[in-house]
DNA sequence: TACTAGATCGGCT
DNA sequence: GCCGATCTAGTAG
């Protein structure tokens, strides 16, 4: 496993190109001296103004000005009343795209995931398979939240380094998940077999 | 000022 | 498989 940070040059592609990209990959928020990272095995990818589904398609609001940063900056929102999801901020500055991270395969750091979540570090198979299975499960789990909305991922704060090598056989594309518009589009990726995405069939 | 939908999750049937 | 929790931004009136 390769833990250099990567680059900021890496952030200014598209959304499309990026997100599948990110896959093998390796997403840490740094507390202090602890360290929670995961594997990110599920994304979505989220267009400019052309992709209605995206936050950015009624243009730069309040909430969601950190998508219009340049690529490599780190944007989380609220939604549902109760949970933080996070992406990753891509292409040019004005451009509004992102990738959403849908799920981790946790590293390092589970016997604190697993209290953030489930307020005990009681470890059953099946609270490992579902600490970060889902976009608002990775943030309960990693501690993120707003107060890192807008930090740049080549900082210390929370960053995403080299991980694994992913051959392109092993990626799936499916539709994505929990949008009511632009749905038709095939701009989910993951790893497929993996037990830590957040669910198995393509679409 | 009020209503509603939302890039979700967990519990219940 | 369905439904409620819980809050915020956007839209309508």
């Amino acid at each position: 496993m390769n833990f250099r940070k990567i680059h900021s040059g890496f952030y200014k592609k598209d959304a499309l190109t990026l997100a599948p990209r990110l896959l093998g990959k390796v997403l840490t928020h740094q507390i202090d001296d602890l360290l929670l990272s995961g594997i990110i095995v599920e994304v979505e990818a989220y267009g400019g103004l052309e992709d209605e589904a995206s936050h950015a398609f009624r243009g730069m609001k309040n909430r969601n000005k950190v998508m219009f940063e340049e690529g490599g900056a780190f944007y989380v929102y609220f939604t549902y009343g109760n949970h933080f999801c996070c992406n990753v901020v891509t292409g040019k500055k004005g451009s509004g795209e992102a990738v959403l991270i849908r799920a981790l395969e946790p590293i390092s750091g589970v016997d604190t995931m697993l209290v953030n979540r489930f307020g005990s570090d009681i470890n059953q198979k099946n609270d490992l398979i579902n600490l970060t299975n889902g976009p608002g499960k990775i943030c309960k789990a990693l501690a993120i939240d707003g107060s890192l909305n807008g930090e740049l991922l080549t900082g210390d704060k929370i960053y995403i380094s080299e991980g694994r090598r992913v051959k392109s056989d092993e990626i799936a594309v499916s539709t994505r998940i929990g949008i009511t518009k632009s749905i038709e589009l095939p701009w989910r990726f993951y790893l497929s077999g993996n037990p830590y995405v957040s669910r198995k069939k393509a679409i």
